[in-house]
DNA sequence: TCTGGGGTCCTAGGACCC
DNA sequence: TCTGGGGTCCTAGGACCC
């Protein structure tokens, strides 16, 4: 057995935790550039608010009831975060974190008998030690649990925020009442298809055939995920220690941006930003990707979709040291940047990641680099201490006209000395 | 005019997730 | 006026190899 713990309405529970005023009130918190709302309290959502939906476009709704508005708070998320996957890896032996605010666990050595009163437990336990609500779905594959979850959540009061599957009668009647929409792994595009075709419901689907799914579902996801509806598992728990395959750093600019030179400061910092995530695990990278967003394209019909003006290069030896890393994403600005564009956008991407202990050595290299890895972790080391940039690099620049906007973040309450609860 | 079989690696792009 | 950021996996098709 499977069992997906998630946080409810996780960025809002992390804000009402500090602001105790806030329970039973409507909030949501907004992505970085508040841009648009990414978490919304039960409250706010009954009176409305759509998910990821622009804010500008909630604003009236929310003047009108009173929502309160958070910018995104990614110090408290992380380190809240990490209090929650701490308490379940003392809870579970076999611990998957998923993202921020969910976690799969492997409840295989529970008796069937005990499943719900485990799940309750591990909610409670939670809640109590770090303050943030959780939802727990049980049942024998992921896919089923994640759906087990999604009920449990769609009423509290009535489940108590958990939901165990274990038996195929209560699977069944979980497929049944759900719709094909909301299974993990069917996203907007198939759901669309699907229903075209009379599939409407979680239970139409796990019918399906696996050549069918084969030929219309993605190929081997397709099959995959019809086998997991079926209880039979296509998507083992995850090693914890497995490594990323690409690291990103992308941003929306605070304001539009024409100046070659503020580019190139943006993309030196998200360079610095993403090879320090390089560092963390411990990884080197051989590619060096960037890419520039202008002003003028279009975002209304494929807004989240990949950038049109991007550029890649293949370093001679894969590396994590920043500077080694910044050089040719600078000039992959060069390459990409046209005098006279508005840009909103840069992002830097990094892949053909290998674990730097087995980086090839170059004959022609210079023999600097031990003392570059040394340098690398001195700034690791007190940037990580102080929770700041205090070390960075000069073409990271210090005018930084095209920092994002953060006009309503609440405190770092856990991380910064300086800011630190009081209690009067 | 005729034109195999089998394989690998790479990239672009589509779909999905939170 | 104002629409986030960071990932995953898979497939198709081209280049290239023997």
């Amino acid at each position: 057995m499977k069992a997906i713990v998630d946080c409810n309405s996780f960025y809002c529970s992390c804000e009402r935790l500090f602001r105790p005023d806030l329970r039973q009130k409507p909030v949501v918190v907004l992505s970085n550039n508040d841009g648009c709302i990414v978490s919304r309290s039960d409250e706010a959502k009954k009176l409305g608010v759509q998910m990821a939906g622009p804010y500008f476009e909630a604003k009236p709704l929310i003047r009108q009831h009173d929502i309160s508005v958070f910018s995104s708070n990614y110090n408290l998320y992380g380190d809240l975060s990490w209090r929650v996957m701490e308490t379940l890896r003392s809870l579970s032996p076999k611990v998957e974190v998923y993202s921020a605010d969910e976690a799969f666990l492997d409840l295989g050595h529970i008796a069937p008998d005990d499943l719900y009163t485990t799940a309750m437990h591990i909610r409670k336990t939670v809640e109590q030690w770090t303050g943030i609500p959780v939802s727990i779905g049980v049942a024998p594959t992921k896919t089923l649990a994640k759906l087990a979850n999604y009920v449990a959540k769609k009423d509290k009061n009535l489940s108590n925020c958990v939901k165990v599957a274990a038996t195929r009668e209560e699977q069944i009647a979980l497929l049944q009442s759900t719709r094909v929409g909301h299974v993990w792994g069917v996203g907007w595009a198939y759901a669309e298809k699907l229903v075209n075709q009379g599939i409407t419901s979680a239970w139409d689907l796990s019918l399906m055939r696996e050549e069918w799914a084969h030929r219309h579902l993605g190929g081997v996801m397709g099959v995959r995920l019809i086998r997991e509806l079926n209880g039979i598992e296509g998507r083992e728990m995850v090693d914890p220690l497995t490594n990323k395959r690409m690291i990103a750093t992308t941003r929306m600019f605070g304001q539009p941006v024409t100046e070659i030179d503020d580019i190139k400061e943006a993309v030196a910092t998200y360079t610095s930003r993403a090879a320090e995530k390089l560092r963390r695990q411990h990884s080197a990278a051989k590619v060096v990707s960037v890419f520039i967003v202008s002003k003028e394209q279009d975002y209304s019909i494929n807004f989240r979709r990949g950038p049109s003006m991007g550029s890649y290069t293949t370093l001679p030896a894969a590396t994590s040291v920043t500077n080694e890393l910044i050089k040719p994403a600078v000039q992959l600005v060069d390459q990409l940047y046209k005098k006279g564009n508005v840009y909103k956008k840069a992002g830097v991407m990094l892949s053909g990641l290998v674990p730097d202990s087995s980086i090839q050595g170059n004959l022609f290299e210079v023999p600097s680099r031990n003392g570059n890895r040394f340098l690398m972790d001195v700034i690791d080391n007190v940037n990580f201490s102080m929770r700041d940039d205090v070390l960075k690099f000069a073409s990271s620049g210090t005018s930084r006209d095209w920092k994002m906007r953060q006009e309503l973040r609440s405190k770092r309450f856990t991380t910064r000395w300086e800011e630190l609860f009081e209690v009067s």
